[in-house]
RNA sequence: GCCCCGAUAGCCCAACUGGCAGAGGCAAACGGCUCAAACCCGUUCCAGUGUGGGUUCGAAUCCCACUCGGGGCACCA
């Protein structure tokens, strides 16, 4: 019988009528907002990081949704008042391209691609809030970025400094170190080169030892690969600070260095080529010598990092013709300048000690300087390494003073206290701390992201844009040149440039950076809790009420950058008195990559799987339950080893069991069969703890075994009207809801009932899980020779006479004597025969 | 170069963190249903846990050394 409007069949799973059936329902009943004012359920911040409005969702936000959407779910079956907003980050770069390239406007473009983005998460079955959609480039948005720049402007904490920067030269653009990777930019891969100019920063180098200690927090919580991330990010070092006496010059010179135990080593100095200090060396040297600084220094300027990184490369330098005096030894130390010293690491000078510093040594034999040993340092045979000056390596390992004067015969750690001490007594050195971390370079040169809330008078300087102007709103994109051309397209926009000076009165001109979109995203989870507030960014008894985000979830992409400034944020909030923690997310989850065969997925490479052809072809609800059965969340996926079909297939098989249940809805599962009331109430049980741990894929595998399981008994028994089935059914119901929310919707309402995200867990009946029997493996010298089946409670005594009674274990002893017998009680005893 | 993480069946993955290597799925083979195919249903096949040592009554699990793969940092003094 072939069926003429296979639609209307209601006896067969059909991925595309359950979507028709219960989107609409749910667009109704908007089950996922979250509670009101006087909810007293215990509240859940599930969040997942927002996506740029690219157009259509694609199979990474499809995965992240998905396993966002399983801890929500959960929660809300488990009775907590769940959190899980969600909204856009959209200010950035391609909508601002699309303007260029297509001529379209920003703000158009951006609220289609929010909108067609929003349908597809619907279809998607996000358990979102819809009353808490926020978008970074709204006005009401941004405003609130320039009132929180305006808190930190007025702390200091954003400021304005010259200085060789990062630039894009194909985007026209700054970049912060975090959007550099390799030596190139993140977004183009063009090699970036560095340019002096006069920028704003966030000072986040004030947080940097809270940001590294509060990490240990984090520790059980966070993916320790995030947390190393961060450490090797920050990466704080100790060391000392020591003043050099400059020949000539009034000023002494501090250097920063982590082996001062090194100190009567050094054998000259150097100064960072593109430093202030350098400049000012070569000043006042002969004519010769400034000329070919200078040749140097330009060289330097214009090379790009992807230069400077090459391990391979040659040293290179100039020298000052000027002399340091070593503090402890009264020695004259040569001045050069060279790259291989960062001007923004330390003081941008250091003190040379090649014998037991590789990169010193490469310059001393470059430019042939002295090596002086300090350090008497032996191989783990106790034999003398080979002077670093024949050998070309430098032994940076402990070992014992030598050549140090008094110092003699210490080792490293007791030569840094004696060095440092003395060091401060005299006044010429201090333990000092550095990091790797610099500040944020907040200012883009670009037009679709928050105006700098600063007004530049002639008369006041820099001035503050009073909180009650805001929000400062960007211009119309219509009539603006937004072509990357190095100054920012709003210098363009004539009048809206030309402003009142808030202090004065007089003529003044706007400030025309636009901010990193970053600063957007590193406070946007607090947006969410307030999200109409038009007095301040968030109301502070809504931060009381539902933060920190109890569970982050997101890719390992934004490891450092995203995580850091957010941490940083916050920490500022918590000075600030507006919020009472200092880490914004207690707990995160980092979901992997969706791949194909093996590498990223791409248009050129033309591997790229549509997520909407696969949600055409297998339903939403396979495509979730792929992404959650694939394999553990933090791995990345292959499509290609993954079944969608295997998914949609085992959905029919579960629908079928609701299909198929014949009892009552009222019916009490006692008199049902107790075998699979066992395996029931054994699932669900383990099951929460499998999803509290994030063990996804395991809990779709325990939810396989439970629906085999109730088929095997309808399939044969008392059939479809045991009671037990019904349990069973409803079990799978409700577990399947975190994953495949049509299906369990549908299989819902088969058995009787509405709206099963809210059904709640099901109710565990302990009685159930506890075995009447186990099984007992009985080892000879670890090798299973029996299996007893016991009561779980049995005694070690008893167990132990069961097991050396058993014919196979006598067998096996073959008559030797017995040296001694483990019994672990009730499930294994192992007998060691001497 | 330094620091993390991983390696179990043809493939994706489990194994109560030291106690029977297999829960689940994919693929394959065979059978049933069918005029036939697909769907569906059933059955079966498949590894001794990357390599080498060690600890232990007992190791996929702990320790050491390697191999391979993935990631982070990298002229940061």
């Amino acid at each position: 019988m072939t069926s003429a409007t296979p639609e209307t069949d209601e006896t067969r799973y059909d991925f595309r009528a359950l979507e028709e059936r219960w989107l609409p329902v749910w667009r109704e009943t908007q089950p996922f907002r979250s509670g009101a004012e006087g909810d007293e359920r215990p509240t859940k911040y599930v969040l997942d990081m927002f996506p740029y409005p690219s157009g259509d969702l694609h199979m990474g936000h499809a995965e992240a949704y998905a396993l966002g959407d399983v801890i929500a779910r959960y929660w809300a079956q488990r009775g907590f008042n769940v959190l899980h907003p969600i909204g856009w980050d959209s200010f950035g770069l391609p909508a601002e391209n699309a303007a260029i390239t297509r001529g379209l406007d920003p703000r158009g473009w951006t609220e289609d691609n929010i909108a067609q983005q929003r349908s597809s998460m619907e279809r998607y079955a996000c358990s979102f809030d819809w009353d808490r959609v926020l978008a970074t480039h709204r006005p009401d948005y941004y405003r609130w970025n320039q009132w929180l720049f305006t808190r930190l402007h007025e702390r200091g904490l954003a400021y304005r400094k010259h200085s060789n920067v990062n630039w894009c030269p194909k985007d026209q653009t700054v970049l912060a170190n975090e959007q550099v990777v390799g030596g190139l930019c993140e977004r183009c891969d063009t090699p970036v080169t560095k340019k002096k100019l006069n920028q704003w920063y966030f000072k986040v180098t004030d947080f940097a030892d809270r940001l590294l200690d509060d990490l240990d927090g984090l520790q059980d919580t966070w993916p320790s690969k995030v947390i190393a991330m961060q450490r090797n990010w920050i990466g704080r070092s100790q060391g000392a600070d020591v003043t050099f006496v400059i020949e000539g010059r009034d000023q002494p010179v501090d250097i920063y260095t982590t082996r001062p135990d090194t100190l009567y080593g050094a054998t000259f100095m150097v100064v960072a080529a593109d430093s202030d200090l350098a400049a000012e060396l070569a000043s006042t040297a002969d004519a010769a010598v400034q000329a070919e600084f200078e040749a140097y220094a330009e060289r330097v300027k214009t090379e790009s990092d992807i230069d400077r990184l090459s391990t391979e490369r040659d040293k290179t330098g100039v020298f000052l013709g000027r002399y340091a005096v070593n503090p402890v030894n009264g020695e004259r130390l040569p001045i050069w300048a060279s790259d291989y010293v960062l001007a923004d690491y330390g003081h941008g000078a250091i003190m040379a000690v090649p014998a037991h510093d590789q990169r010193d040594l490469d310059f001393a034999r470059a430019m042939d300087l002295p090596v002086r040993a300090v350090l008497d340092c032996r191989d783990e045979h106790g034999d003398r390494l080979p002077e670093p000056a024949e050998s070309g390596i430098a032994t940076t390992g402990d070992g014992t003073l030598i050549n140090s004067g008094d110092l003699d015969g210490l080792d490293k750690t007791a030569a840094i206290a004696a060095i440092v001490a003395r060091l401060e007594a005299d006044g010429v050195g201090r333990a000092s701390t550095n990091y790797r971390l610099r500040d944020w370079l907040i200012s883009r040169q670009r037009y679709w992201g928050t105006p700098i809330p600063i007004v530049h008078c002639d008369a006041c300087g820099e001035v503050r844009v009073p909180d009650d102007q805001l929000p400062v709103e960007l211009p119309a994109a219509e009539g603006l040149d937004l072509k990357p051309k190095g100054q920012s397209p709003l210098a363009a926009a004539t009048d809206w440039v030309t402003t009142t000076c808030p202090s004065c009165g007089g003529t003044a001109t706007r400030d025309t950076d636009t901010m990193d979109t970053f600063v957007d995203s590193s406070w946007y989870f607090l947006r969410y809790l307030s999200p109409g507030k038009t007095d301040g960014p968030f109301d502070p008894a809504d931060a009381k009420r539902w933060a920190p985000v109890d569970q982050y979830v997101g890719g390992v992409t934004h490891a450092i950058l995203h995580l850091l400034y957010a941490r940083f944020f916050t920490k500022a909030l918590h000075d600030m008195g507006m919020i009472d923690f200092e880490e914004p997310f207690s707990a995160l989850l980092n979901q992997g990559m969706v791949q194909m065969d093996g590498s990223a997925m791409s248009k050129s490479r033309g591997n790229l799987v549509r997520l909407s052809e696969q949600l055409d072809e297998f339903g939403v609800d396979a495509i979730r339950l792929t992404m959650a059965f694939a394999g553990p969340p933090e791995d990345d996926i292959d499509w290609a080893d993954v079944s969608p079909a295997g998914s949609a297939k085992f959905l029919a098989r579960a629908w079928r069991l609701a299909r198929d249940v014949a009892s009552a809805p009222d019916s009490d599962p006692a008199a049902g069969d107790a075998a699979l009331r066992a395996v029931t109430h054994r699932t669900v049980a383990d099951c929460a703890g499998l999803v509290e741990g994030f063990r996804f894929n395991v809990v779709v595998a325990r939810v396989m075994e439970l629906v085999n399981a109730t088929r095997k008994v309808i399939d044969s028994g008392a059939g479809p009207a045991d009671p037990a089935v019904r349990e069973a059914a409803e079990a799978v119901a409700i577990v399947l809801s975190l994953f495949s929310p049509y299906c369990a919707e549908d299989m819902w309402s088969m058995l009787g009932h509405e709206n099963v995200a809210h059904a709640g867990w099901p109710a565990v009946d302990e009685s159930l899980l506890v075995e009447e029997t186990v099984t007992c493996v009985v080892q000879v010298k670890g090798k299973v020779r029996d299996r007893l089946e016991v009561p779980p409670g049995i005694g070690e005594d008893e167990l132990r006479e069961a097991a050396l009674g058993s014919a196979a274990v006598q067998r096996a002893l073959d008559g030797a004597a017995i040296r001694t017998v483990i019994v672990r009680a009730p499930k294994l005893v192992n007998i060691v025969p001497a």
